[in-house]
RNA sequence: GCCCCCUUCGUCUAGUGGCCCAGGACGUCGGAUUCUCAGUCCGAUAACACCGGUUCGACUCCGGUAGGGGGUACCA
């Protein structure tokens, strides 16, 4: 079933009902969670969930929290959870409570808080709401086996069921050892009014005895969240739609330990891009094949190595947030881009920026289907983001690329601003990423290396180009002031008296200057180079003309 | 298999019964501009999954079908 809008925006309000029933101050609040588990890494696809969290917590003057889900590996969370914490920060989504910030209701990892767990347990079994089974894996492999073959859904029979002490004796006495199972009522429907997805009906039938505590008493994924989202008093549970069908185990359990309901909230996977499955971190290579996931892929990769960052690593892949921080992405542009990937305000407005987000978002407004990751669409946003910084900004970004790359050294010159401030200038909207600034780099050596493909290109007769370009050098000394614009000015003097197309003449100086066949304004780098660059760049290059001759045959028709 | 969710241009989406022979954005393709590239400007292209029903009228409501996705763990 479908809801309007304004059914859903009183579903809003109805739907934690216990909450802002109390009349409370409790009744106001809002609190959400992001709660990863620490991999080493964070998808784009959790910080869409976190971002949505996040967002709804801002707006409603709310708390957005943070709690690891480390009940599965004890080990290095500290470690993985370097990035997650790092990747977070960095796109500005900061969280009220959790770890390194801390807060009144810590601690917020799960396996400090396996104590709790265990007491939910006790509570459970003691309500009747769950029970001690004392079956093997086998005894349930062989019973699932079974039902697949009658082709019938699979229910545990409850056979090894232990509900009094001299049951858990007896089965303890054949060396049996204890898991805790839900006891799933047989029969009867449970409804879920998800903001997004409206009323959501599930049938107790289909519904398994999961098993919420392992024979070595630790507890799993379900119990551990469900106890979780209560004493850090979550009021809206936002996450992703691979949760939907979880929700009525969650629930189950929720209301055996007679916890206020939360309100659910599944958003639309972040899917692959020109597909409706799950964006994986693991399938690398098949993106690759996309062209357009290639291409931003192939952007990066330069920037990287240029930067000496691994690209073999395993976190460059732009389905990894880290991705873009190292070759300069603006947080803002992958806030921006993530927040309309399942959301729109309007039939229109596009650009936000942080403060409109927090102003205008809404989980009624939350698409329902699948969202593919479109690159492409990305880098639109970062361009349009990156246009609209302050140059000094744009600066500042770009500066430490030139750093690590070697092109400047760690402390920087008045000059060496200067030089990078005019080279940001003269780039206007080429440079898009931060990383960007490396495809300038002829600014910044003595010698350029010289693209054979670009002199071909510009080179018609190398006698007669050598000649010009002497000629040319004549002419330099006189441009006064060394600037744009006096260049200009004298080189269209110059084409005038050489008889040459003034298309030509420009091509042939491009690479003469910087080996290169594109890049900025011809008379911007003739200034930003300076006059000494000028002319022994010229004459590096009449020295490549005339000692490789072989090289600078004139272009043949089907160049 | 069973359960749940989803389905508007290639992609992100607007659309809450007549405003829609469906609007915006990214892309793509043309064209203009410039010394290259980027940008900018202008134009074009392209979608309501399908079948029934309800209604004077359906992208919008109902039913079904198909397709896609998720879940079904002593994973999270």
């Amino acid at each position: 079933m479908t809801w309007s809008p304004r059914e859903k925006s009183q579903l809003k309000y109805s739907l934690h009902s216990p909450l802002s029933t109390l009349h409370s101050p409790l009744s106001t609040m809002v609190r959400t969670r992001f709660a990863p588990s620490p991999t080493g890494y964070l998808h784009i696809g959790g910080v869409r969930t976190a971002l949505y969290n996040w967002l709804f917590a801002r707006q409603h003057g709310g708390q957005f929290i943070l709690r690891i889900d480390d009940t599965d590996r004890q080990r290095n969370v500290q470690q993985s959870l370097r990035p997650i914490l790092d990747g977070l920060r960095w796109l500005g989504i900061e969280w009220d409570e959790g770890p390194e910030v801390g807060g009144p209701l810590g601690p917020y990892y799960q396996s400090q808080r396996l104590d709790r767990y265990r007491n939910a347990v006790e509570k459970l079994l003691a309500g009747g709401h769950a029970y001690y089974d004392y079956a093997t894996t086998e005894e349930i492999q062989a019973e699932r086996a079974a039902a697949e073959r009658e082709k019938r859904m699979f229910r545990y029979s409850r056979r090894f069921m232990a509900e009094t002490p001299a049951d858990r004796a007896r089965f303890e006495a054949e060396g049996r050892q204890a898991v805790v199972r839900l006891k799933i009522p047989a029969e009867g429907k449970l409804t879920i009014d998800d903001a997004i997805r409206g009323r959501v009906e599930f049938d107790w039938a289909n519904e398994q005895d999961h098993v919420v505590q392992r024979a070595d008493g630790t507890c799993l994924y379900h119990l551990a969240n469900v106890v979780d989202d209560h004493d850090f008093q979550i009021t809206h549970v936002i996450r992703a739609e691979e949760h939907l069908s979880n929700t009525p185990r969650q629930v189950f359990i929720v209301e055996a330990l007679g916890y206020p309901r939360p309100a659910y909230a599944h958003l639309p996977l972040v899917a692959e891009p020109g597909s409706h499955t799950k964006l994986s971190k693991r399938k690398l290579d098949k993106y690759l094949k996309n062209r357009d996931f290639a291409e931003l892929f192939e952007h990066g990769r330069k920037i990287a190595a240029l930067i000496g960052h691994p690209v073999e690593a395993d976190a460059f892949n732009p389905v990894i947030v880290d991705f873009y921080q190292t070759v300069g992405f603006l947080p803002e542009a992958i806030v921006n881009y993530l927040a309309l990937l399942g959301w729109a305000l309007d039939d229109k407005t596009e650009h936000f920026s942080r403060k409109e987000l927090i102003e205008s978002f809404s989980l009624d407004r939350v698409n329902k289907a699948p969202a593919s990751f479109d690159p492409r669409k990305l880098m639109a946003f970062e361009e349009r983001h990156f246009q609209q910084l302050p140059q000094e900004e744009k600066v500042s970004m770009v500066l430490p690329y030139l750093q690590k790359a070697g092109f400047l050294s760690d402390t920087l010159t008045v000059a060496d601003r200067a030089k990078v401030a005019a080279i940001v200038k003269a780039a206007g909207d080429r440079i898009k990423i931060a990383g960007d600034i490396l495809s300038f780099s002829e600014f910044f050596m003595t010698k350029p290396p010289i693209d054979p493909v670009a002199k071909k290109k510009a080179i018609h007769k190398p006698t007669e180009d050598i000649e010009l370009l002497k000629n040319w050098c004549q002419v330099i000394p006189t441009i006064q002031p060394f600037e744009a614009a006096t260049y200009e000015k004298r080189l269209h003097e110059f084409a005038s008296t050489e008889e040459r197309r003034f298309g030509d003449i420009v091509r042939l100086l491009r690479v003469a200057l910087t080996g290169k066949s594109i890049g900025l304004g011809l008379y911007e780098t003739a200034e930003i180079l300076g006059y000494s660059a000028n002319t022994t760049n010229i004459q590096l290059f009449i020295f490549d003309l005339a000692q490789k001759p072989e090289d600078n045959l004139p272009r043949s028709e089907d160049d």
